[in-house]
DNA sequence: CTGTTAGCGCCTTCAC
DNA sequence: GTGAAGGCGCTAACAG
């Protein structure tokens, strides 16, 4: 009854609305990029929202050619860790102004390439990407001038910028850690080999357990998929030895769920028969039954750094920003000393 | 080298190499509405892939009114249960050809709405809503004439096409399975009152208990969050009695993660000192200390149904659409004759 | 300070 | 079967 039609309010009719050009109108919405008189300004204000005038996305990208959007490619978005850090990586987009496209590889190289062409062809703004593994082909992106940052798989040689933790760092922390605790008979559940992130976390514990001149026993390294499933599977195989070991670093967070699960399968008590440490610090480890012990990702910082990264104006330089971790201790790797129960918010 | 500037290449180039007018390549990219006689279509193929042409969908959505882009807004998408909901909703959108926004609103009612309207002036094509309670304001969406579907928590007075599982007949289910088991004193730990989700499994546990004249210590009837955090509060409430049910039912998964952690806590064996139930079913329960057995959401369902409603052409009509759930039980209520593992995948 | 006017890249009706 | 031309709604010079 109000007379609308069915089409939206262009800047056509707020401008006939407050007998102006579109000009200003644009002037007034974008605060720029020419001054408006005070009066003026509020006659268009009053008649943007007499008409309901809301402006047109899709037009200003296409005028404007900034799209207003970035993109994220993950892996598996139902992975906790990947969906921990795209809740931040929304959070900062969202600050910037941006709206977030979300593209779920399902672990496919080749889904993981539609959608970086589909964002592309979208005039997006930026490109937030985890890949399947550590190589993947970026250059379409590159080619059409794109920023783009790498996220967690990332591999140093690629030049392209970059936000990760220093995986090698922290697997040695942990690592240590568990040595700290007097084991000597500590294993480790890798991740696939083809994944940078996988290989540094195996180089940290190697090169903790060399320094410690520890023995490995190669039975007590295993190699998995980073999920649960490849978690639970190390485990069954773990525990199927005739001896364990005192402890395990489990590379991600999601193998050692599972492996905590191998353990309750098979009557293994943690920490008692077998200390756990892991990589990643999602709210997953700090309800597992027991806790686990873990290095945490900042991925607030992450996804800031991340963001900023593709907010930079074009021309700038390739980044590779490496984020400090921090260790989280919880029952899983064994008893600490005044440290009761350190698992309250 | 190859002379190819620094902005994309457009119809008009395509045009230009294969001596076509810019309306004929139109009609090959887009298999209409027009036809192209085979060996113009030929040239003009070749023409594409020699220039290096690649549609703008901006361009596209602006001239032909779609935008090719639904929009997804949750409350937190680092909750286990709306990750893997939105991997299924990316598939079924990525499936139709579009690509997915995705709206994290950190469960704040304010956000939400700003989420919607962002949505909005992007002339989404549909909008896929989990709001963060059972009351959203979406009228801008239905004043725009822009397709909405309202998932998981759901008011069927609303007038708003929606998607969810049979609550009620779900937790009457379980709270039935418990029943089955022999236990009598069962408790509730409840979802948040402005759920309708909460209330309805709130009333499916009600009902069994009434018809299988079980009464209901007050006690036992705790109310949380959805989240771990609610859950292990609740959990710790509740072992702080003097005395216990023998069974619960939570709400949700997070809630079970969370009474599962608080049982550890104090010493509570499951299910031999209590038998837990849950409702949802993400990997989350399957790999749980011990495994919980759970009311299973069929996510993909939901999934493919929301987004084939979003696809219905316009002038519609509101359909809520009610999914059946499937049982999967586990060692966390209790002994199964037969049954001595089940959690392979 | 304000108005005019080309485009942005593509769709689509309408002639030929 | 093909081409010409008028938008889609907005931005950003360029004039006044």
């Amino acid at each position: 009854m109000t007379g609308k039609k069915s089409t939206r309010a262009t800047r056509e009719d707020v401008a006939r609305q407050a007998g102006t050009s579109v000009a200003v109108v644009s002037y007034v919405v974008n605060g720029g990029p020419r001054p408006v008189a005070e009066a003026t300004r509020d006659r268009v204000l009053a008649a943007i929202d007499s008409v309901g005038y809301s402006p047109n996305g899709i037009a200003k990208a296409l005028a404007s050619g900034v799209s207003g959007a970035y993109g994220l490619i993950v892996p598996d978005i139902s992975n906790p860790f990947f969906a921990a850090l795209a809740h931040e990586l929304e959070e900062a987009v969202a600050a910037e102004g941006k709206v977030l496209l979300l593209g779920d590889s399902a672990e496919s190289k080749e889904r993981e390439e539609t959608l970086l062409k589909l964002f592309l062809q979208r005039q997006i703004d930026g490109i937030l990407f985890i890949g399947v593994d550590s190589k993947p082909d970026v250059r379409a992106a590159l080619r059409a001038g794109v920023q783009l940052v790498i996220l967690d798989r990332v591999d140093n040689d690629a030049g392209v910028s970059s936000v990760a933790v220093d995986n090698i760092a922290g697997s040695y922390a942990a690592t240590n850690h568990l040595i700290g605790h007097g084991y000597t008979r500590i294993g480790i559940i890798s991740g696939p080999g083809n994944l940078y992130t996988a290989r540094d976390r195996n180089l940290g514990w190697e090169t903790a357990m060399a320094q410690a001149q520890l023995e490995v026993d190669p039975r007590w390294r295993l190699e998995e998929n980073f999920s649960r499933h490849g978690g639970r599977e190390a485990g069954r195989r773990l525990f199927s030895l005739p001896q364990l070991p005192e402890a395990v670093f489990a590379s991600n967070e999601q193998q050692a769920v599972g492996l905590l699960a191998a353990a309750a399968e098979f009557g293994v008590r943690v920490p008692e028969d077998l200390a756990i440490m892991t990589f990643d610090g999602t709210d997953d480890s700090e309800y597992a039954t027991p806790a686990i012990s873990t290095v945490v990702q900042p991925l607030n910082e992450i996804a800031r750094v991340a963001v900023n990264l593709l907010a930079r104006p074009p021309g700038h330089e390739v980044v590779q920003h490496e984020c400090d971790f921090t260790l989280r201790l919880r029952p899983s790797c064994g008893p600490h000393a005044g440290q009761p129960v350190p698992d309250h918010n």
